[in-house]
DNA sequence: CTTTTAGGTGTACGGCATACGCTTACCATT
DNA sequence: AATGGTAAGCGTATGCCGTACACCTAAAAG
């Protein structure tokens, strides 16, 4: 009977991402998206109970869009690799979003998703029972956590400035460590990282 | 000439973390913290630029206090278990300020001594160069991604009873994993994921 | 005792999330 | 074709926030 909606959510939640991607995480407010979708701020509020929400559904419109089928052929670990490589790719691909998929991940069904997936190749390869979930676990601290790093605190930015000019008697090692920093791309940093965890992770089937 | 100084930076940092452990880090903001030392807001302003160094004065006060003197005895590995168990400790006890240790990580010194530590171990037992660079990052990503899971999404937490509640079609090995960590607690979750990046690092001396 | 200089404060501004109540467009019914 | 009910959309207002600015004041140096 009433008059049909104009907006839908996800249209709301590409809204906000594009307001995040263009102005920074900073600069997203009721106020901004509101203005991006040519509305008024109050509007919002009736296909979103706060701004939590918006923020969880910016987080699962960027977490959601993950391909989580298993990739074929290769050694589980790389099958592993991969579905760990497509979440840094999505998330790499909104920098500005990385803060928030920390506090909304848990209200993320992609991210359930994807877990499941990864359970998958870990329960083919012979990991099971405890080991399985400390596995993932691990592996998801990992991807958080190296997700972060890379985005908030990079090798590449201000934080080598900081580590170059650092007293080199009182800190031998950090001098040394960012002289082959800069030789190590984020790529093979992530990469490398991720094969220590995985190769901690003993299957009992296959390579 | 001039009149003296009242307050310290310490002091400052002390009562903001005093008012994100009582009220939450929700509640932090420079009128809060004002109050708490009995003073105008605005005095604030006469020892920290802004809010953002406010919030790394706090990130300060938490990461400075660990202590990272290598543990004497023991295997490498374990030596650098204990090492990240202290971080994990320091920040457990004020679990408000998480999400400000990623934003602020790389203004910290004790972070950076903490470092310098870790990568002596890392030295000790023979890992060099490239390898040792990846170890380091590696640690610190499973670190920050172990600490943050577990206070912004802990097993115990809601996310858990959200993992309950999946439909067992759809995802039965998130319905058999939940009911395995139901039996993992966090300090061995912790150590558990932390064992899987020790072995993944090879040392060429030592066990 | 005066002068200097920085410490401390009160006020004010613009921006934020959001509660509340009004207006308005649409659909179903007549 | 007219009308009534319902939720969509909006304008306004409130109480927070960070912080710029101008002022007053305490105390050290002379």
């Amino acid at each position: 009977m009433p008059r049909p909606r104009s907006l839908t959510r996800d249209r709301i939640a590409g809204a906000a991402l594009a307001v995040i991607d263009r102005d920074g995480l900073a600069a997203l407010s009721m106020r901004a998206v509101a203005a991006e979708l040519a509305m008024s701020t109050m509007a919002l509020y009736r296909y979103v109970d706060d701004r939590q929400e918006l923020e969880g559904l910016v987080v699962e419109l960027v977490l959601g869009g993950v391909d989580v089928s298993p990739p074929p052929g290769a050694s589980w670990r790389e099958r592993v690799a991969v579905l760990v490589g497509r979440v840094r790719d999505h998330v790499g691909a909104h920098p500005g979003v990385v803060p928030l998929t920390m506090t909304h991940r848990h209200r993320s069904t992609g991210i359930l998703r994807w877990s499941e997936a990864v359970l998958g190749v870990l329960a083919e390869a012979g990991v099971d029972g405890r080991a399985r979930v400390v596995a993932l676990r691990g592996l998801l601290a990992y991807v958080v956590g190296a997700i972060q790093l890379e985005h908030l605190a990079s090798l590449s930015g201000p934080g080598t400035a900081t580590l170059a000019g650092l007293p080199r008697e009182e800190f031998p090692y950090m001098a040394e460590t960012a002289a082959h920093a800069r030789l190590v791309d984020a790529d093979e940093e992530f990469r490398g990282g991720l094969d220590l965890v995985l190769r901690g992770i003993r299957g009992s089937r296959g390579a």
